[in-house]
RNA sequence: CGGGGCGUGGCGCAGCUCGGUAGCGCGCCUGCUUUGGGAGCAGGAGGUCCCCGGUUCGAAUCCGGGCGCCCCGACCA
């Protein structure tokens, strides 16, 4: 069995993770390479968690006070270049849209790469009085970056995304908008996706084009790599002034608004991968999984396969009934085995195998795709206490994925004095994920690192920051303050 | 954008050096037997060999040109 596995299974995580990343994405079936460059088909297995993600995330977005709403894919050349740091960043990534109805256009229209300018030029219409104040829209849309190298779900030209678009009467609320997505785009990963983040500020360098300050979520896949996994941006008012959002105050003077802006995208779903996923495929915590248990009838006879297929038609009806999200795999043409795979593959929670012989005793085996430190993978329970308990199962699986993730944070995270960019590079060759040190604030410090190909991913929030701060910088100077640096997706 | 690799049934590949009937594994279809960790046997379907041009009696194979994709590095959600 052993060598089955090997043949047939993927490449080991420690033997190449990109491999075993592509491998796994297109056998568990979340997404495939379409006949377009750099773009990706989201299959229905990948959709259905980006589903799932989507609908948490409208629901925080809806209780804290946000509407949707949608703006045009294509926004006017002009509009673009009007920010000029926005310009600056996006100009060499946009897909420009220059024929349409059989001739050419007097002015182009670029693809979105994100939507700043088209929604706040809409915004500009709507707000005269600081009393039209705050707008908080967000949108779920697709958009477009001309990305030269491009991996499925982590960097696609074309993408899924919500973005959220605020205008407020003062910076204070501003900043408390941006900080609060920030907040629950980390409730989310935590929560939802059993992946915890650091929160902080991204360095000028690092920063969206056009904004103020940006803030992030930067995650620890287990390879050691960092990714940003959500960007919350506050925005001052440099796209007020360029597109005339005014408003009058409470004295009665004109004023520019403020506005925030940020994100989260379909990249969740390789985060969600890249955390979780082992040697067997993708594990899917509960809270997102299409399916969070999987019914797999067993049996040798046409009679036996009546007696069991009815059974587990009706343990899904039941979890169903508990608002359990099950199914059961009725596909006569394969083995159990092949199913037992497939599933697992795909990173379903939990799996109820029935056969004649469970059916006879009452009982279900229950298998977890993952299991706690001693914990049984595989057992025979009583039918009423498995569908008693499954749900409890669940939420055990959810938080045992999230102490799990959380402990290869800790222990990828190196603190400690780092004094220079060389000591930096060697911690990250041998295998520091995160690693904090001090900053003098001097950009070249940042340019230097590239040459180990690190990056200041963020100045850390409070309650991540060290508990003695670090004097030494890790590209010389005098420390300012402290920063996690890592390599980056 | 630089470097590397690859384009041959749905997928993964061999064949190319040395030109001559297009092959293997998996998958797919039909039938029978199976089913508690990737089922077995038998039969069967399925191909503009990436494209264009050239050489040749004859090109998957040799020559020229193009296109596409994947992987590794610099910039980016």
């Amino acid at each position: 069995m052993a060598k089955k596995t090997k043949k047939k299974g993927l490449t080991p995580r420690c033997e190449d993770f990109s491999a075993w990343y592509n491998e796994v994405v297109l056998q568990a079936e979340l997404a495939d390479y379409p006949p377009v460059r750099g773009s990706m088909v989201i299959r229905p297995w990948g959709y259905g968690i980006w589903e799932n993600m989507q609908r948490a995330l409208d629901d925080m977005f809806k209780a804290s006070g946000h509407q949707n709403a949608y703006f045009p894919l294509l926004i006017p050349m002009s509009f673009i270049e009007r920010e000029k740091e926005h310009v600056k960043g996006f100009k060499p990534e946009l897909a420009v849209v220059t024929h349409a109805g059989g001739k050419e256009l007097e002015e182009p229209y670029v693809i979105r790469p994100t939507s700043e300018t088209i929604i706040y030029s809409m915004y500009s219409k709507w707000v005269q009085s600081y009393r039209d104040l705050p707008i908080l829209l967000n949108q779920w849309a697709n958009v477009m970056r001309w990305e030269l190298r491009t991996r499925l779900f982590l960097r696609t030209s074309e993408f899924l995304w919500q973005e959220g678009h605020t205008a407020h009467a003062s910076q204070d609320e501003a900043e408390e908008e941006a900080r609060t997505i920030l907040g629950i785009y980390r409730t989310f990963m935590e929560d939802w996706m059993a992946m915890p983040p650091v929160t902080g500020l991204k360095t000028e360098a690092e920063k969206f084009a056009g904004a103020v300050r940006s803030y992030a979520c930067e995650a620890l896949m287990q390879d050691g790599k960092a990714l940003q996994a959500g960007t919350s941006h506050m925005l001052g008012q440099n796209f007020a002034r360029q597109f005339g959002l005014t408003f009058q105050s409470k004295e009665g003077r004109e004023e520019f608004a403020w506005n925030t802006s940020w994100g989260v995208s379909t990249r969740l779903v390789g985060g969600l991968i890249m955390t979780h996923g082992d040697d067997m495929g993708v594990v899917v915590p509960p809270k997102l999984a299409p399916i969070q248990v999987i019914v797999v009838p067993i049996a040798r006879s046409d009679d036996e396969w009546a007696t069991v297929a009815e059974k587990a038609r009706q343990i899904v009806n039941t979890l169903r009934d508990a608002g359990v999200r099950a199914d059961a795999d009725h596909r006569r043409h394969l083995s159990p085995g092949a199913k037992f795979f497939e599933w697992e593959r795909k990173g379903v929670p939990l799996r109820l195998e029935v056969g004649p012989r469970d059916v006879a005793r009452g009982e279900v085996v229950v298998v977890r795709r993952v299991t706690a430190e001693g914990e049984a993978r595989k057992e025979a329970v009583p039918e009423a206490r498995a569908l008693g308990e499954t749900a409890g199962w669940l939420k055990a699986l959810q938080t045992l994925l999230l102490q799990g993730a959380r402990a290869r944070r800790e222990a990828g995270t190196h603190r400690g004095e780092v004094s220079s960019v060389e000591e930096l590079g060697a911690l990250l060759d041998e295998g520091a994920g995160f690693v904090y040190s001090g900053w003098s604030g001097d950009p070249d410090v940042e340019e230097r690192a590239k040459d180990v190909r690190a990056t200041i991913r963020l100045i850390p929030d409070e309650e991540f920051r060290s508990a003695t701060a670090p004097t030494r910088c890790a590209g010389g100077g005098e420390a300012r303050t402290e920063v996690v640096w890592a390599r980056a997706y």
